[in-house]
DNA sequence: GTCTATATATTGATAGAC
DNA sequence: GTCTATCAATATATAGAC
């Protein structure tokens, strides 16, 4: 309920134009206008672009759970349907955005071929913190999954489709290849985890 | 064998350029450098960056078969196994360039957000011809394929996991987030393709 | 800490001689 | 068709008053 700083209204406009626009369409002019400060204050708190990059990165992953993970879970207890929940969140986001928004780790990854080992070690760190989000799910429906079946690498899998996925619908300009992708990646879920049939199972639903 | 044209040697030369550093990384003054002619050339045979990257998109299309498909089709005879042929000349791509290179179509779709439906269209269409190419690799595995799994939309989802893959290999600067992701689409098909005992199959290995 | 003013470089694009 | 010269805009970054 405070007063948002001026560094955290510089960051948190950051924060948007970098989804939107990514880091060279983002212009410290832009910064200044939407943050409402001006010129030099942004170089009193970040030495450079970059390092602005990446307290907006760290900034990134601090919203992973309250913006992303904890609204998707929200919509079920069962944890494989929680991992697709989070996969209709970007949908919803492609679609409510016009494909103006994906993924902005996503596209950072792609964009940020020369930037110092700071830039990569978080963006590294974001992937890596999606991901273990999804193998909880997938930890959690263990008894579901065949036995060996690596749950890390599976919860790498769903992340690499999602990003595939968002980026094929906003080169198409069309939900359908979200669809599809989504679909697929059900029809697998589907022969990992034959007729979950969660009503008769007693280990579902209990509450504690 | 023919002397490349002027207007060849532009295209060839912002070919590579985009699909290093991307499309607002490529600066006309490294075009002229990297294609040999000098400024007002360009502007010559296209009249804004925009045409250029029409013209290298469609150029795109014309290479994917003798650059990509073709060279991996020629490592196996098995349609499934051609598949993961062609996923293997992204990884070797990415190891070759210390994870500079990747997809260059996926690379522009997520960059390219404000652009003519030109851009857009011929985007998609490279995206459409990657996945056909995949799906007659699928036709031609029908037999050994559940008969109600749709091949076109298991095609666009080859793609997805590619991109995908690419675009977390890259982010990581590591190959193995790309080889579990590969690894995870392998176990997919294992379950959609029980054992395809090759060799004794009379439909294999037939050359006419 | 915040502001104005500005330095320096580079961008995409244009004009016109040859 | 190819060249030189240059425009106008914008980029990141800096200096210094207040």
């Amino acid at each position: 309920m405070t007063q948002p700083t001026t560094r955290e209204r510089i960051v948190e406009a950051v924060s948007g134009l970098l989804h939107a626009q990514g880091f060279p369409g983002t212009s410290l002019a832009a910064v200044q206008e939407r943050a409402e400060v001006h010129g030099g204050s942004i170089y009193h708190f970040f030495r450079s672009k970059e390092r602005l990059l990446e307290a907006t990165l760290e900034r990134y992953s601090e919203l992973l759970d309250p913006r992303i993970m904890d609204p998707a879970f929200a919509g079920s207890e069962d944890p494989i349907e929680r991992v697709f929940r989070v996969l209709d969140r970007y949908r919803a986001s492609l679609l409510e955005t016009d494909f103006a928004l994906g993924c902005p780790i996503g596209n950072l990854a792609l964009e940020m071929v020369d930037c110092g080992p700071e830039v990569r070690r978080r963006l590294a760190e974001d992937f890596e913190l999606w991901a273990r989000r999804i193998e909880g799910c997938l930890e959690a429906a263990a008894d579901r999954l065949p036995a060996d079946v690596d749950r890390g690498r599976l919860a790498g899998f769903v992340l690499a489709v999602m990003e595939g996925a968002v980026l094929l619908a906003r080169g198409h300009r069309d939900i359908a290849p979200f669809d599809g992708a989504v679909a697929q990646l059900r029809d697998y879920f589907g022969r990992l985890a034959p007729t979950p049939n969660r009503k008769t199972d007693p280990r579902n639903g209990r509450k504690r």
